[in-house]
DNA sequence: CAATTTACGTCAGGAGTGTTGACATAAAAA
DNA sequence: TTTTTATGTCAACACTCCTGACGTAAATTG
């Protein structure tokens, strides 16, 4: 926000009308940038998906279990902020289809501990590949400080009440090699 | 992509491993906050729109047509990237509701020219208001440096054929002031 | 001027995602 | 033993997007 109060702002309308300007457009400009960014970053997967009986929200849900193999429905529906109905949709054709696998937890039977197959994983790997490699020539092209600059930015537009757990999660190590530890 | 047939990654194991294993934790990383970020983005806006029976389609269309009063319908589809039919379905409402207005074009009768009423405007401004604020609280905290940075990321994740032609209009005034210019 | 193209509207059907409400079961915890 | 937790599931509804097909008015073209 402009500083209506600051005196260098107020004696000078031109430019401080200017500044005023500039700000509203660049907040607008902001806001474009992410619907158009975001709807091309989604596209290359999208198109993997369609005609599989998939969409969007299978990808995510491969993402997320080969992110952190062994996880819970429970601990699934948290990161993806979803209701258990719209993620039993969406697990059951991956888990009949053989990409995911449910297990009993040892500790507490009542939880379903989440695998990718080797199938699944091969198709997570299908589906990640297209949007790291949009990542990759943007990063590539942008240079490392405005990558960095991206980054803040990303962050600070998650919701500042869970923005440290979101943040602790996709900083973590977890399992970024997508193995299946079974046992 | 790494090169893996690079000497120096081959005879270097921790150090090349390391390097390779933190470029794809970083496109990893990047993927997550896309979605995260994207997610509470539009999360205020959404707020907004449920129980009116209007949905994230109504404010892209109210957005673009206060951006651009007197936008054709072609020209709208060309923007949004969507089916007519996927467009009528939005538009319809919001003109029966009294929040845009259609005119017929003056030099072609053909066209369809759009406009927002003063109550589209009013309600355009608080939707795009929640996300102004989100985008404000983001971009002074991150710096301006980071701000830079986020645009040229952003811009470079756009399709790389139509990416001059977004860019063009996203940085164009056009009708920022959403007044509605009708003669 | 007749034929074609353009801009738009619309009916029909289908897929995917997300929601709320309600009910059921097995297993852990109190 | 009672309660709570983790999960599954049936049903219904809302929003968004798509393809295919048909229709109309107006501009353009030969």
């Amino acid at each position: 926000m402009a500083d209506f109060s600051s005196p260098s702002l107020r004696r000078a309308p031109p430019r401080g009308d200017d500044r005023l300007f500039l700000t509203e457009r660049k907040l607008r400009q902001g806001a474009e940038l992410m619907f158009f960014a975001y709807r091309d970053f989604t596209e290359d997967a999208d198109k993997l998906l369609t005609g599989r009986d998939y969409g969007r929200a299978h990808h995510r849900t491969l993402h997320f279990i080969g992110r952190q193999p062994g996880i819970s429905v429970a601990g699934l529906l948290e990161i993806l902020a979803i209701t258990k109905q719209s993620l039993a949709r969406v697990l059951k054709p991956l888990i009949a289809d053989g990409l995911v696998r449910s297990e009993t937890g040892a500790d507490d039977r009542r939880k379903r501990l989440l695998y990718l197959t080797e199938e699944g994983r091969a198709f997570e790997g299908q589906l990640s590949l297209a949007q790291r490699e949009r990542l990759t020539n943007a990063f590539r092209e942008a240079g490392p400080e405005a990558v960095e600059g991206f980054r803040r930015v990303m962050a600070l537009m998650i919701d500042s009440d869970r923005r440290d757990d979101i943040l602790d999660f996709v900083y973590s190590n977890a399992d970024a090699g997508n193995v299946e530890t079974k046992e």
